[in-house]
DNA sequence: CCTCGCTCATTTTTT
DNA sequence: ATGAGCGAGG
């Protein structure tokens, strides 16, 4: 069965996935085909036998990668499983782990996530005594803020203080040292965060010798999402393809919603320095939305400062349903319409729930409807905000699963100390000082001093004497950390029969684990997506299900159906936002965002009174970036919408 | 010196 | 629901 790749594909979707060597910019609309270009060139590669494993291609989550892969090995044939994928982090990662030792690294090092961080930097701060004397210093999570921030735009601690928090300019001196400290100090205990793995990536690259070991290895890039790089991803890219310049980049700069992240579409301009003869290909006709809804869309982005591109527009699916505003008087009242609503189109139109999602700025914001999903009884996934392995029980029972692979964590460790009764930030340092220096980390017993913690001591050595011997499955070892960490769970929390089914879960994932290092390094690089609200494993979210998603968590993906919940000033365009222009366009990117996930139906609801809290009533008006539909008949509008 | 429990304030988006 | 800040008590 040969792929007829001339008919399957419009004129421009052909050339990008025919056209082989070369450098490719691939401009591409909401909807053009984008996912389908990819899988199509993929498939395309393979079947004219480049070895699957010299392709590489970045997306900007494994999953995305995986179904790709997955669709061109449908289209072609299995060899398009064994394809490189994952994330720049992901790949770097993996390229640490086995060549690292080239710039110093040692290969069992440990994977911060952005709460591990924090965690960090508050020992140091304490250290330091910083937060004590000094009053207003700023706290753990600001202070990681402001570190990322300074590298991912390649910004001087100065500039970044100078810029977004000027009223910790004063004490530049204190948080540069700081900022020292925390280098050495993972250094010193073998931990790397999310930034280090792309600055390490990008530090290895450059020996030449890697370089081309690398270069060699992979004969073709391919980069999804490439509007949401930054410019350290413009230079792996770089440093990956220059050998051969095989390389195809994906994107649309409409949809650039990661520059908090130091994502920056003027990456394209990088990318053109360093490859001058970059050639573009534009991707411009839509295939997924009504003309009607494009309409909307494009009306959208209409006051946006940048004109990207020229309007979407679609040849085939006319559609007659026009997009909706709905106003309601209450949060409730607007959960109500939106699962009114939904029951209709699912019982009169039969339309499956898995073809409905509602979207929605920030986690919070769909809480009242969830009250009201759970009410009725209709399944939902929720994903984005909050992440079921961020929570504090999961992180315990980590922790102890961390040391194990790498006895140097101090992060880890203080953690797993603080479990114990009367252990504080400062008796941990010390215990973990003194197991620095012991032949065998886990020989606990051994510590002097802390008579007052011989018990606990003595029965967390009995727990590693079980977990360390010989090479463990992962779900062996996270059974005997459960045993032990039992009791400590359930005097700390009071809702622990929640907490614990949580931590079955857990235990249902890790089964799936032969390696306890590659389990961690996925939970801290590719955890579970859904939230911990919605149900979690794979078999419940393989049931029928509405799906709940921040429009970060939504992209790249669609619907027939699409609600975009709480488009009120104040909660869409985040009230953080407003101030700075740069970051308003953002927000409106994102409203566009969440609107190009519709197929067929798109409304929009807001309620002009919130809730606070304390539950005390404010008013809150219509999103701004609703204001370009009032006029031409392009929405209908529903309820009580006389604001609007 | 250190931990613990109380109170008050606070929540963007994600690898 | 969580985190920081503060003061009491071990």
């Amino acid at each position: 069965m040969k792929i007829d790749y001339e008919k399957e594909l419009n004129p421009a979707q052909y050339e990008a996935v025919t056209r082989r060597e070369g450098v490719f910019l691939v401009i591409a609309g909401a909807g053009s085909g984008k996912t389908r270009t990819l899988v199509y060139r993929v498939a395309k590669l393979v079947e004219s036998d480049i070895p699957p494993e010299s392709i590489l291609l970045l997306t900007f989550t494994r999953k995305a990668s995986l179904e790709m892969l997955h669709r061109s090995s449908m289209l072609a044939d299995d060899r398009c499983n064994r394809v490189s994928g994952g994330t720049f982090h992901s790949v770097g990662n993996l390229l640490l782990r086995k060549y690292g030792s080239a710039i110093g690294m040692s290969p069992g090092f440990t994977i911060l996530d952005s709460s591990d961080s924090q965690d960090c930097l508050g020992i140091l701060k304490t250290e330091k005594g910083y937060g004590k004397e000094i009053k207003n210093f700023p706290k753990k999570s600001t202070l990681s803020a402001i570190f990322s921030f300074s590298i991912n735009k390649r910004m001087p601690l100065n500039l970044v203080l100078a810029k977004a928090y000027p009223q910790f300019l004063f004490l530049l001196e204190e948080i540069t040292h700081l900022k020292a400290a925390y280098s050495e100090y993972k250094k010193k205990h073998n931990l790397v965060d999310y930034d280090d793995l792309l600055v390490l990536f990008k530090e290895l690259l450059e020996s030449p010798e890697i370089q081309e070991k690398v270069q060699r290895q992979y004969r073709f890039l391919m980069v999804d999402e490439y509007q949401d790089t930054n410019i350290l991803q413009a230079e792996i890219i770089n440093l990956l393809g220059r050998g051969h310049n095989n390389i195809m980049a994906v994107g649309d700069p409409a949809q650039c919603i990661y520059s908090f992240r130091g994502a920056n579409f003027g990456n394209i301009m990088e990318f053109e320095r360093f490859f001058p003869d970059l050639q573009v290909i534009k991707l411009e006709e839509n295939y997924r939305s009504t003309q009607k809804i494009l309409d909307v869309c494009n009306a959208l982005m209409a006051p946006a400062r940048e004109k990207f591109a020229k309007n979407l527009f679609s040849k085939i699916k006319k559609g007659k349903e026009v997009p909706a505003v709905v106003g309601s008087d209450s949060p409730a009242e607007e959960a109500y319409f939106i699962v009114d609503t939904i029951e209709e189109l699912t019982h009169t139109l039969s339309l499956p729930l898995n073809d409905i999602a509602v979207l929605f700025r920030n986690s919070f914001h769909s809480f009242e409807l969830e009250l009201e999903l759970n009410k009725r009884n209709i399944h939902f996934v929720k994903y984005g905000g909050f992440k079921f392995v961020e929570t504090a029980h999961i992180k315990d029972v980590v922790s102890h699963l961390r040391v194990v692979a790498n006895p140097n964590d101090a992060v880890s460790w203080t953690r797993l100390l603080l479990l114990m009764d009367g252990m504080g930030p400062k008796t941990a340092a010390k215990v973990i000082q003194q197991i620095q220096a012991l032949e065998n980390p886990f020989a606990l017993t051994k510590l002097k001093g802390f008579e007052k913690f011989r018990k606990p001591l003595h029965d967390l050595e009995q727990l590693f004497r079980h977990i360390t011997a010989a090479d463990r499955p992962p779900s062996l070892i996270i059974e005997k950390v459960l045993d032990y960490y039992n009791p400590a769970l359930e005097s700390k929390y009071d809702d622990f029969p929640k907490r614990k089914r949580d931590l079955d879960q857990f235990l249902g994932i890790a089964a799936k684990y032969k390696k306890l290092d590659q389990l961690l390094a996925d939970m801290a690089l590719e955890p579970p997506n859904a939230s911990r609200n919605g149900a979690l494993a794979d078999a419940k979210t393989r049931e029928e299900h509405l799906v709940l998603s921040t429009v970060h968590s939504a992209k790249g993906l669609e619907w027939h159906t699409v609600f975009v919940m709480g488009a009120n000033e104040g909660s869409f365009p985040n009230p953080y936002a407003v101030e700075d222009e740069e970051e308003l366009e953002e927000e409106r990117r994102l409203f566009y965002v969440a609107a190009t996930r519709a197929k067929e139906r798109l409304y929009f609801t807001f309620s002009t009174l919130k809730k606070d809290r304390y539950g005390n009533f404010y008013s809150a008006p219509p999103s701004q970036f609703l204001h370009p539909l009032r006029e031409n008949g392009l929405v209908k509008k529903l309820g009580s919408w006389e604001y609007f």
